[in-house]
DNA sequence: AGCACGCCGACT
DNA sequence: GTCGGCGTGCTC
């Protein structure tokens, strides 16, 4: 069966913000393996690659007219689980389609770049090795890179993943014990392993843990189960002994992590375990490391993909289980450009691809634990500790009783000063949590009452001592500290309130002998950074942490009796009513950080709101997260907030004040005229948000809220082409987001 | 978004 | 005259 013409007609996304797509002709006979295809197009006098999302559309525009775009990809490498998520995700989220993909392809490809291997250098153990050089070695980083390349070559950005540095590399390049390779040529499916693939024997679960990994291996087709299992009960082993069972069937896994709980510790986990190759995704890869992962996975080289949220659109050949750790963490939402959630379109994937989807966390988010209610996720729960270890005691410090010393002024009241005295003097260590960076909060003149405010932003400048400047922590900018105010000349500047580094020089004063680790981001900047601390308070050598959110995940420290909370109060009394809920999640999280060993731990609590209710359902040891999400949970339902409503923002920007108000002002005249066609909708006025300058451009925005998802998005739809019937004024940009966690 | 086109005020 | 700021309209 021969076709009458010479070209294929197709649909193009482009990298533009139009909702909708271009048709163009390709020189060749395509089918719907194109759909997926890279194109390179002349668009509106522009060289640009496109996306083909259909072949042969309906034309309404005169086919001799078309423009001719060269096919880039002989068949597709999106796989259609990939691309249905992310149509789904451009219609869910009102975001143009080909700018989904712009989000969803690694640059290299995204520019229009070869879908294939460059050169990949890794290290290979040479033939007939000498015993006696390698008895020689005295470093143990070297030996532990030999003996984990018995198991054949390695590359070696993984190897630096997992914390070795190139110097040790090259040592055992120039003693002549192993050599770089071009991995490239080395390309064997992952399932070549058959039943072979654990390098370790797994412990034995416990009765929980062996009733979650059952139901999930059972499970043949699409469920979203929520695995919530207490810190310290072994979800990371129940994650293992599933993926075990997916990998033996010949399938591959994708497993979402939060940005911060990418360590080499997470990755380590996983590569001890199996035999079958692991790749990572997170954004401190270069773009040609991140690109041989998302081939690894496309050309089924790999079996595990451990990711951040963008790892979501890998595609990934005969993909078995999704797993989302962590899943209530904030950073599955992406705030710019396509303001998806990782869960969201993670549960879509799944279902698309008929397989189980395992969500995983301590402290589940209140859409999660509703959807459980619903009836839509099925609840693994695991309340046992392992190794017996039990959940820490809680104690609240009330401020108001505590006298005004030197500590109290940064943040150590001292009943929590002679509890830490006395646990590190018994050689036990010290946790303490404040999520707030730098030395003082802000600066003002005493004279004349000048405040020092970031010249791009509505923000105050955070002080910080060691580099000397004043620090927008909105836009990232600083200046230096300066010796008298701007105002009135006066040299009298007073700081206000106290930051992780104030709160470390004062312990460091206090406690001289202890050592003290401060970890935030200011002193925490190289991966090695972070790995030093770190071993130095596993080997004793520092007994007391201080540290912001990330303290709060991931790491495990068994010797850990004392946490210290020093400010919860900024975390009960907001004005975003998800606030109590991210509360009680960090609470939880944290004092989860303590007693994992043998010893007891307690978690102190320093508070000027000691009947806090909810506080003081926290601590009770008769309640859990859950119970406290229960409530919450009511309140949402009473207030009809999410998961109860269904909301968007309509957002607005421009560097000129008035241009983005009134183009808002405009929009909510026009929509005034259409709502009342929509039941059980409910929009704001045109609101500022909370921070109306931000790098020089004024923020505006409208909530709209929806009993029905499906009001929302009808709605949506009218708003938007509402917005497109004539163009956007000059430097104003406008955007919806959907199931927003920022309330702006 | 990014570009061309066209209109108007401010210059060599 | 003509340069460039910016509003408008269009992109297969």
């Amino acid at each position: 069966m021969t076709s009458s013409k010479e070209y294929t007609v197709v649909n193009v996304a482009i990298n533009r913000p139009l909702f909708r797509e271009f048709a163009y002709k390709v020189n060749a006979q395509l089918g719907p393996s194109h759909i997926g295809s890279r194109v390179t197009v002349n668009f509106a006098n522009q060289e640009m690659v496109g996306i083909i999302t259909e072949i042969n559309p309906k034309l309404e525009f005169d086919e001799n007219k078309l423009k001719t775009a060269i096919l880039l990809d002989e068949k597709s490498f999106l796989t259609d689980d990939v691309l249905k998520t992310l149509f789904f995700g451009s219609s869910y989220y009102h975001y143009p389609l080909g700018q989904c993909f712009n989000v969803a392809l690694p640059k290299i490809l995204r520019d229009g770049g070869p879908f294939d291997y460059e050169v990949i250098p890794a290290l290979e153990l040479k033939e007939n090795i000498d015993e006696a050089l390698i008895s020689k070695i005295r470093s143990k980083e070297q030996l532990n890179i030999l003996e984990l390349l018995k198991d054949g070559p390695i590359r070696r950005s993984q190897l630096r993943e997992r914390g070795f540095l190139s110097s040790q590399e090259n040592a055992l390049i120039k003693k002549g014990l192993v050599s770089i390779v071009n991995l490239k040529i080395e390309n064997l499916p992952f399932t070549h392993l058959k039943d072979d693939i654990l390098k370790e024997t797994p412990p034995e679960p416990n009765i929980e843990q062996h009733n979650a990994i059952v139901a999930v291996t059972e499970c043949e087709g699409f469920k979203t189960f929520l695995l919530n299992g207490i810190t310290g009960s072994g979800k990371t082993e129940v994650y293992l002994r599933i993926i075990e069972n997916v990998l033996k069937k010949g399938k591959a896994v994708l497993i979402l992590v939060p940005e911060i709980a990418l360590t080499p510790q997470t990755f380590d986990r996983f590569y001890r375990r199996f035999k079958v190759p692991v790749s990572s995704m997170h954004s401190a890869l270069s773009d040609r490391e991140r690109l041989d992962a998302y081939l690894d996975m496309a050309k089924g080289r790999s079996g595990i993909l451990i990711g951040t949220r963008t790892a979501l659109f890998t595609p990934i050949s005969n993909l078995g289980l999704i797993v989302i750790d962590e899943e209530h963490d904030s950073s599955f939402k992406q705030n710019d450009t396509f303001r998806y959630h990782a869960r969201t379109l993670a549960i879509t994937r799944a279902k698309i691809n008929n397989c189980p989807i395992v969500l995983g966390s301590a402290t589940p988010s209140l859409e999660s634990f509703y959807n459980v209610r619903r009836g839509l996720f099925e609840k693994l729960d695991l309340k046992i500790r392992a190794g017996g270890a039990r959940l820490p005691d809680f104690e609240l410090i009330d401020l108001t009783k505590e006298p005004l010393t030197d500590g109290f002024k940064t943040g150590i009241s001292e009943t929590l000063e002679k509890e830490i005295g006395e646990e590190t003097v018994k050689g036990n260590q010290v946790l303490l949590f404040l999520n707030r960076r730098g030395y003082s909060h802000h600066l003002v003149c005493h004279m004349c009452g000048h405040v020092f405010v970031c010249p791009h932003c509505d923000n105050l400048l955070t002080v910080h001592k060691k580099e000397q400047v004043l620090s927008c922590h909105v836009c990232e900018n600083s200046i230096r500290i300066p010796n008298t105010c701007p105002q009135c000349g006066s040299d009298c500047l007073v700081e206000h309130g106290f930051g992780t580094e104030q709160v470390s020089e004062f312990l460091k004063l206090r406690y001289p002998d202890v050592g003290v680790e401060r970890i935030d981001r200011d002193c925490v900047t190289t991966k090695s950074a972070l790995e030093q601390k770190i071993s130095r308070i596993r080997k004793g050598e520092s007994q007391i942490m201080l540290g912001t959110q990330m303290l709060a995940k991931g790491h495990d420290f068994p010797d850990v009796t004392l946490v210290g909370i020093i400010d919860i109060d900024s975390g009960l009394f907001s004005d975003d009513f998800r606030a109590l809920e991210n509360t009680a999640q960090l609470l939880t999280q944290v004092a989860g950080r303590s007693g994992r060993g043998f010893k007891r731990g307690r978690v102190i609590i320093q508070t000027h709101h000691k009947d806090n209710l909810l506080l003081n359902k926290l601590i009770d040891p008769n309640f859990s997260y859950l119970d406290v999400a229960s409530d919450l949970l009511e309140t949402r339902k009473k207030m009809m907030l999410p998961p109860y409503s269904n909301q968007a923002f309509l957002l607005c920007n421009s560097s000129d004040r008035n241009r983005a108000h009134n183009f808002l002002l405009n929009l909510s005249y026009k929509i005034g005229a259409i709502k009342d066609n929509y039941a059980n909708l409910a929009i704001s006025p045109v609101l500022s948000d909370k921070m109306e300058k931000v790098q020089n451009r004024y923020h505006f925005n409208m909530l709209v809220s929806a009993v029905r998802r499906e009001t929302l998005k009808a709605f949506l739809m009218d708003v938007r082409a509402m917005v497109a019937m004539d163009s956007l004024p000059q430097d104003v940009r406008f955007a919806i987001e959907v199931d927003p966690i920022n309330m702006y």
